[in-house]
DNA sequence: GATTCATTTCAGAACGTTCTAAAAGTGGTA
DNA sequence: TACCACTTTTAGAACGTTCTGAAATGAATC
């Protein structure tokens, strides 16, 4: 099973230096490890008092509570969350699931948990998947091992309800971000791909573009269809054939973007603008059509999805959509909690809505 | 002490539905937990049997294993690693702290420590301290609780020889990246910052520029202060008053970058040249000085140092050092695995070589 | 002094694994 | 049959916490 020999042998012989006491009795003992009963023995009490006592409990007196405290502080007691953990079937640990954390999008959705769940005293056990189902798998097993409290998972390309709902079998809640797994309850917090979309392509085609590539996403992933749904339903609002002149399926990094960027540059007719899924993807697009001396905002129009933080900061700043994504981790790990403590009351989907943030690396089509 | 009452509560009554079992009983049943004895109790054999079958000891006759192995994956057993880890102290868990793992050169790292640790089984805890004190130690707090077996980290700014040595008196070994910390002997892995910083800024002396502005970093740090030695050492060693146009101290992101830009453009005199102590921070830079019409390589210079996979694709390519990063990261957690081992045979400081990437973000000082 | 009640403390089991030391089984040899 | 060597299995303690149910303590009431 999964519990391979690794080969890793470890002994905690740890020596302190007990020097420091308030005794000062100077020198270095052998340690046995300290655990409650150490504070137990030195005080005369049993290890039940100083476990309620470290926790607050109202049942212990407050000077009791006090001196056991003191005594813990003194001899450097460590809380052992295994043996805690054991038994009580609570860990304390969220796992996260992204495709990929060096991407901004996810980066600044795990701050967003970060912050929400942080003053639980969660730790969190983070993976990115990489769009491979091995990897998610495997993890999924690891957190299940650990017992985690809560998933909060962005999931990989191919997820089956199966295996999100194996999850929730064995006990453990898990709420959904930014991609969905059609099929399943699970709570899914997600941005209104189709209508952002729509939102940037209508703002594309009010300028009078009508040759626009789309780059980056794939149809694989609910995200990218519904993006790619978005684009076609702002060509057919204004009654035109919804057909982009290019469509490029990309991962969402940079140097896909700058890949697509050469691939458009080689198309025997050259698009007026290129509407990407996703804003580093456009970045990068933005920096490959520059080397062929194209400007974003002059020379071409380039736009992105999503608004990360360096979004303002791109030379053009990028036009993009706002997906609220720090909104969609809020409310994820909120929901997650909710969940945690037997709320079962979760719509499935939830949307945030998305706005357009018009910046310079959009112009009039040039010829 | 750590352990607050977090208000969670949570009760894993798990309902296993057994219907897709050989037995076919078809018949959802309330299941106890799933544990060694399960299996041992249908088996008829005992839990030590059943685990060091699970565990592929040699101790264990050939089809005994065979039959435990089929009924575990048969009844869906998990391994629990909490009461694993409490009985034998080891957690298969390793603590990585980085200052922020936005940052591509961390996330860089991050990805061939997890190549080098991945097969070995060992899970990560993530931290990002954002180069402050109080999270770096809650999160060692939260490392011991769990009984981490090892610690990777690029020490916060400010950290002291002391909260390091805290931790291996805990009987957790650490060994660093990119930082070290002065007046400890845990063994660290960084690049040669001094060199490194030379060599770019020789190659900007060498093509003519005096009038240079080093940007990024802060003498806070031993990185910081490395670089800035190097940058000065490159002037002396031509002879030539070693002093930065002007010296901006930032963080080490984009943001950072192009504030710096701002703030170099609004200088009575122009740099010819900007040696900045990170890619992301040149990057930023680029951009700042675009807005203001200067493009890098063929107005201003712009040097950058680390070389991340983005520096290739910036536009224009950032000429960078390769500082070895990812050998960095490989060899500290090899080094860590041979501590935990119980190997003692490290020298402190483990250098890597920097080599120069010339790339066309670099021209000669333009008038 | 006995009774009640609230407060404070505690003994000991339980969580699910691993490990030690020993027992049981197997086969070969004298 | 008795003994030995080897393979395979096992009982039960241990890890450090929390939790249950009960006991001890002290104050207040009858």
């Amino acid at each position: 099973m999964r519990c391979k020999n690794t080969g890793f042998s470890f002994f905690a012989g740890n020596v302190i230096n007990k020097s420091q006491s308030a005794t000062g009795v100077g020198r270095a003992i052998l340690a046995e490890r300290i655990t409650l009963s150490t504070i137990a023995d030195k005080l005369g009490v049993s290890t039940a008092t100083v476990s309620l006592a470290l926790r607050d409990s109202p049942l212990v007196a407050e000077a009791t509570r006090e001196r056991i405290k003191e005594q813990a502080r003194e001899i450097g007691y460590i809380y052992n969350r295994r043996a805690a953990s054991l038994r009580t079937s609570r860990s304390d640990i969220v796992g996260v699931l992204v495709r990929d954390i060096v991407n901004p999008f996810f980066a600044e959705i795990l701050r967003s948990i970060e912050k929400e769940l942080g003053d639980k005293r969660q730790t969190f056990l983070l993976c990115n998947h990489d769009d491979n189902l091995e990897i998610q798998e495997n993890f999924i097993a690891t957190l299940m091992q650990f017992g985690a409290d809560g998933v909060i998972m962005s999931p990989s390309v191919g997820t089956t309800p199966q295996d999100v709902e194996r999850i929730e079998k064995n006990g453990i809640p898990v709420t959904m971000i930014a991609r969905t797994v059609e099929g399943t309850d699970i709570p899914s917090f997600i941005g209104d791909d189709l209508k952002g979309m729509e939102l940037v392509t209508s703002h594309l085609l009010d300028l009078g573009h009508r040759d626009i590539a789309i780059v980056g996403g794939t149809t694989l992933t609910s995200t990218g269809r519904a993006r790619r749904a978005g684009f076609e339903a702002a060509f057919k609002k204004l009654g035109l054939p919804a057909k982009a002149l290019i469509d490029i399926e990309t991962p969402y990094d940079k140097s896909s973007g700058y890949e697509a960027a050469k691939t458009i540059l080689k198309a025997e007719k050259l698009p007026t603008a290129v509407a990407c899924c996703s804003d580093t993807v456009a970045i990068g697009v933005m920096n490959g059509l520059r080397e062929a001396g194209l400007i974003a905002g002059k020379d071409i129009s380039v736009t992105g999805y999503d608004d990360i933080e360096e979004a303002r900061i791109a030379a053009p700043p990028l036009t993009s959509v706002s997906d609220g994504h720090n909104e969609i981790g809020r409310q994820a790990a909120q929901a997650l909690i909710a969940k945690i403590n037997g709320d079962t009351s979760f719509s499935s989907i939830n949307v945030v809505p998305p706005e357009l943030r018009s910046r310079s690396s959009v112009c009039p089509p040039q010829s």
